[in-house]
DNA sequence: TTTTAACCGAGACGGTACGTCACGTCTTGTG
DNA sequence: CACAAGACGTGACGTACCGTCTCGGTTAAAA
């Protein structure tokens, strides 16, 4: 194969450095000059590849931290492949970085594209995961709702994303919407 | 000795001057200068009493942003009444004005009481509006899940908090976990 | 005798205050408000007796520093009597703080009226010592002369004010001077 | 590898600020803010390149003020010469702006290279005036004096520097060192 | 003595300038 | 020709003093 273009190895070793920030000081205080610096990139680099200081790391973040790897194999009990299924989905949540998901957040505001990306790399990954386990449910609202609790637990609450947590979810929340029809009524 | 008194009527003018930006431009990009000014005060007086911009919105939010109006009179039919509970929610929740809330997420996380005090003001008056209709449920779990939903809509997806959605809410979240026996078993 | 009045204790510690700072930091870096404290004052004492830094050093030196005491006794001889003379002027040039007297310069072209001061302060002292050992001359001259080259040497050259140097404006500024008429012409 | 070069245009208009607003309101009163926007440059310029006020200024100095222009022809009338050799000086002494001489002088207790810089550029120019004039005298020494005299003239007295005081100077200081066997003896 | 008025500490206040930092844009020379 | 190096204008940061202004507590003289 062709040895990668100069960009690609640029873009990396930029995107590299940006997560290695991240992780040691947060993204509040991880600035686009450190990231340079550390990449060994020059700001102009940085800038002619990205907007800024979100779409830096939303680019990098969605490559190195979102790698929801293959999903696991359903054992053909429900409720167990659910939790096993939210388990995955929170070991993606962007890191688990509460600042940069709030970065995030702010940057989409200011930037309809970004926010479109954003929703696309927060959502869709549930909702593929959930079309797989169970293909007749409402995949979309079923992944609102799995990714509204654990974003609100990981920026509201501050509470832990542990296994209490998604079994309730599960029992409470998941569940009794796919048991609803053979209810009666 | 005693010197003058800080003045509350400086504080009030800096912390509604605040609160004011914070709603009209976010959280990052309010300025401690632009609060000043249009407190008519100075920075110096700013920072005499706040240790920094963080602190300083702590203050203000902790005291002008928990505002729950009086709770609407229940109709007997539970579902009307959760309804209109969560119409009430939408209303409260800090104005819905995503920018001021994602501000505000973004100060807790450089001020850990103030974490304390936000989730307090959001979750606790849908905790206690629960409390008051469904004596029996689970109110915090009830409080947890509602108040994701509604940030969610906020920070995430960007759509309407509208009347659809607060229904489906109520249909496929709250009432499935009050038939608490789930019909069968 | 009647116990002094509040005020002039007050006044007198201001001012004892100022010295020490003014010694220990210099003009520049002495701040208003640190001779307040170190006074146990308030700034509004001070303000209310001096209307700045530069005044309220202005009356503390020439209170504690200008201490130009009793001339000594001169002995017949006119050239060991001036360098006596221009000895204990230098003394007394306000401690010899280039910082002070160039704030004290700074603030005379702001302050006509401690312009006034400062120079009587300056010149007439040498005035009058020149006027009490030769009361022939134009001791308003002499003053002036030996005054600016004290001052040039301890503003401009920064060279020391030793006895070389007196000796060498004694020999050949001042006694030429006294000695012109007799030679002839 | 190679960034832009601190741009030289850059440099000269912040000093040519500097210099100018010295000259207005003196040194004290002169703000580095003031000095960036008059040179359309940003503070952050000034400061990349400069420690400080003091060293702007100093530099600003070192560059711009030691324009002495060519000595005029001397008419072989040794009083006359001097007298038209004093009056070169006076319009070269800065200026003549005692708020910038201030300023300078303040500059020099910051920086001591600035010190040696600026009285060079003081007394060199008298000094080398002298010099062509009276090749066997003690040029130094009628240097400091006439400088001495000048700058008091200027900060203390205010007195005007007009033909009366040159003359007096030369009269009553310059000549009778020239004469040096002052006649008698 | 007791009142009563001046005085004074403490320090809040609106300002101005400081020097620092990061932003995002740009130019320049090197590999 | 892409890129590192980094200068640049911008603008906010948080700090230090400035000089003005209340406050109450404390004297010391008048009652």
């Amino acid at each position: 194969m062709a040895a990668r273009a100069r960009s690609e190895v640029r873009e990396e070793a930029i995107l590299l450095a940006a997560m290695a920030l991240l992780g040691e000081v947060g993204y509040d205080r991880m600035s686009v000059e450190a990231v340079a610096e550390r990449a060994k990139a020059s700001k102009a680099t940085v800038y002619r590849r990205w907007a800024g200081k979100a779409e830096l790391v939303a680019t990098a973040v969605r490559r190195y931290a979102g790698t929801t790897p293959e999903p696991r194999r359903r054992s053909g009990d429900l409720r167990a492949d659910l939790l096993t299924l939210l388990d995955d989905l929170c070991s993606s949540l962007l890191g688990q970085d509460a600042a940069l998901i709030l970065g995030l957040l702010g940057a989409m505001r200011h930037d309809a594209e970004l926010a479109r990306t954003v929703r696309q790399a927060v959502l869709s990954e549930k909702h593929h995961a959930f079309a797989a386990l169970l293909p007749d449910a409402d995949h979309a609202w079923l992944a609102e709702l799995t990714s509204a609790a654990l974003l609100s637990r990981l920026l509201v609450t501050g509470e832990p994303l542990d296994d209490e947590f998604l079994a309730k979810l599960v029992d409470t929340v998941l569940l009794p919407q796919l048991e609803e029809p053979p209810c009666g009524t």
